[in-house]
DNA sequence: CTAGGGTTAG
């Protein structure tokens, strides 16, 4: 950094502008051709200041803190095309360079081909898997690390023990390993050592080493702190936050986030203004996590406070703020916030140093459009980015997939399932699991097994996104099997698995499997029953035409104050004709709620598919006089790659069928 | 040590 300074320095003296692409290009130009320089006065004077520093720190320094993938690259090119022998320490260098921009495919590369590698080399590599979360990669590389007999340092150690957590046996064999060899422990590998037995539930040795550790500073006493707040132990790590002389930020964070992240919500949010009132000093992490909390709160109120305080001090143009802005408004329904701050960013993209891409704004931006309902404004960005040929990633894809089943758009969905398979992409289960509801809600179940059946470690989700396919489409057997298949696997379900299953006994008919199963949730697996279930199980007795029993279930259980029990209750009566029955609910639903449309609508819809037509009218009439109304009815339908609605006037036939327009150009998706 | 984007629900 030092070396560009000068060099700015003495550009700017002339007068000259200049960006890193310039200041590059003189270093490509000297690396590709040493001796033959046809340079003007200015560049030899850089370069000659170039060659100077060429084998020094300061250039090192320099490519250390360069700051651009692209430039690194061009950098690397350079060195490769001179077919220099790569020395070591730039070599080096270029490696971290690449683990920064988590260009891990090149770094890999560049190892493979180094003429020599050191401990720094292999502690490079190894830290920048354990980084990315690829456990098992760096842990591979560590052992064949040790083959080659290259001695690990604490640096490498501390990288190492990041990827134990769930390997106990080999963290604990490279603990041993380094009390025997004599490695000095620094404070660093002395929390690496702490965080490991935190993260790997051994809170009882981790308790004991820190009670003997000799220098304990603020990060162990934050490891202790985030250990027993994720063990459940609130009130410990609470107790130690208060006993602690002196509380950075970081330690105020740990606390705060970790009673966000473990459903204590409300002392979180008291700590964030015991804060403020004491006026602790904010740090960029600290606003992230309030952000967070508004967001997950719904909290628009403080996320707009966070937002003025970050304008106050200068923060809100971090990239990582400006994320957390984006998703903390799309999430609390401000989409056009958010999509101002996304735009403004956009718009002041003119100078070569933000045109870097910051990928997590546009996906948070993307994802928000989508949430919000705004599926054009999600697919153009996405169009966009294709067509300009910018790297999608997963999080985007996901989004929109999800736009896709929102829009029922197979087409397109298909042809996102085809880009993910080319890009190469790693098939991952949040992924899967979109693609398989997409599949299954755009009415290919089949493809949708099929996908299903190409993933071999499967979680709750994927489950549950496949149960719910088939109860979609009223395969029930399947999706009992499928159950079976995912307890015999060994995976718990959740209550949205239940829903899924529930809901599919119900739509075949499979009355008591839907009983047994209602009963496993609560016996066996310790799941209340919520709403929905309530809900799925009146519509199982219902669809049967178990009217009675349904009122038994009712009254059973309890739940005589949900109107949407009461409502599901009613459509049953419907179906199997019962106008006597039918009142009843609907007066119950009354009750609940007078101003709910609903109940008139499908009583007088009961009373006149049953020739009943004067008490049809006069349900009317009540409604009109109560000035309770309906929201109309919404369908569309896509006729040559246009998204045509209609709106359905309440009773009407196709008289009154009004067209509406909303148009969904759907471009490229053929 | 602490921060941002993605999945399942009548």
């Amino acid at each position: 950094m030092r070396w560009s300074y000068m060099c700015s320095k003495f550009l700017n003296a002339r007068g000259v502008a200049f960006n890193s692409y310039f200041f590059l290009s003189i270093l490509f130009e000297t690396i590709k051709n040493p001796t033959r320089y046809a340079l003007s006065e200015r560049r030899c004077h850089c370069v000659s200041r170039f060659e100077k520093l060429r084998r020094g720190p300061k250039l090192l320094g320099f490519i250390d803190n360069l700051e651009d993938k692209v430039a690194a690259e061009t950098l690397h090119a350079g060195l490769v095309k001179n077919a220099t022998v790569v020395e070591l320490n730039v070599g080096n260098y270029m490696l971290s360079i690449y683990v920064k921009f988590k260009h891990l495919v090149a770094a890999q590369k560049m190892f493979d081909e180094m003429p020599a590698r050191d401990v720094k080399s292999w502690t490079i590599m190894i830290s920048g898997f354990a980084r990315m979360g690829s456990f098992r990669l760096a842990l591979d590389l560590f052992s064949q690390m040790l083959a080659e007999g290259v001695c690990p340092n604490q640096f490498t150690l501390s990288s190492v023990l990041k990827c134990c957590s769930s390997v106990v046996q080999t963290g604990r064999s490279v603990h041993g390993w380094l009390l025997r060899n004599g490695v000095v422990i620094d404070a660093v590998l002395k929390n690496s050592i702490l965080e490991f037995y935190v993260t790997c539930g051994e809170l009882n040795h981790a308790e004991r080493l820190f009670v003997f550790m000799g220098d304990r500073d603020t990060v162990s006493c934050n490891i202790m702190i985030s250990g027993y707040i994720q063990s459940g132990d609130w009130e410990k790590s609470l107790d130690m936050f208060r006993r602690l002389p002196s509380k950075d930020v970081a330690t105020w964070n740990t606390v705060i986030y970790g009673l966000m992240q473990n459903g204590f919500q409300r002392k979180a949010l008291e700590l964030l203004y015991e804060m403020l009132n004491i006026r602790a000093c904010f740090s960029a992490y600290t606003f992230c996590i309030a952000l967070f909390m508004a967001s997950s709160l719904s909290n628009v109120k403080l996320g707009r406070q966070m937002h003025a305080q970050l304008i106050r001090v200068g923060l809100h143009n971090n990239d990582f703020i400006r994320s957390s802005l984006i998703d903390m408004y799309s999430k609390c329904g401000k989409i056009d916030n958010a999509s101002i701050i996304f735009k403004r960013k956009q718009n002041s993209d003119f100078n070569y140093d933000s045109t870097m891409e910051d990928t997590v704004s546009r996906s948070s931006i993307i994802s928000g459009y989508v949430r919000n309902g705004r599926w054009e404004d999600a697919l153009q960005l996405f169009f966009n980015m294709i067509s300009k040929g910018i790297k999608v990633d997963k999080f985007t894809i996901t989004s929109i997939i999800s736009a896709c089943v929102d829009c029922e758009m197979l087409n397109l969905g298909q042809q996102i399932h085809a880009l993910v398979l080319k890009s190469g992409h790693k098939l991952d289960m949040l992924l899967c699991s979109s693609l398989i509801d997409m599949y299954s809600k755009c009415g290919s179940l089949s493809d949708a097994h099929l996908l299903f059946n190409q993933i071999n470690d499967r979680n709750v989700i994927l489950f549950t996104s496949i149960i719910s396919g088939c109860a979609l489409h009223g395969q029930g057997k399947d999706a009992i099997f499928l159950f079976e298949l995912m307890r015999n696997e060994g995976i718990q379900p959740n209550e949205v698995t239940f829903v899924g299953l529930l809901t599919a006994c119900s739509h075949s008919g499979l009355v008591d499997e839907g009983c047994r199963y209602f009963r496993l949730m609560k016996e066996v697996y310790g799941i209340t029953p919520g709403v929905e279930h309530f809900t799925c199980m009146v519509d199982l007795f219902g669809r049967a035409g178990r009217l009675y029993e349904v009122k038994q279930f009712i009254d059973d259980n309890g739940v005589s104050h949900l109107s949407s029990v009461w409502r599901a209750f009613l459509s049953c009566c419907q179906v199997h004709k019962n106008v006597e029955m039918g009142n009843q609910v609907a007066e119950k639903l009354l009750e609940i709620d007078p101003s709910d449309a609903e109940p008139y609508v499908l009583l007088s819809n009961m009373c006149a598919s049953g020739d009943r037509w004067e008490e049809s009218a006069r349900l009317r009439n009540l409604m009109r006089r109560k000035g309770v109304k309906k929201q109309p009815g919404q369908s569309w339908i896509r006729l040559n790659n246009r998204l045509h609605t209609n709106l359905m006037i309440m009773g009407s036939n196709h008289e009154n069928y009004q067209p509406c327009m909303i148009e969904t150009r759907l471009k490229r998706c053929s």
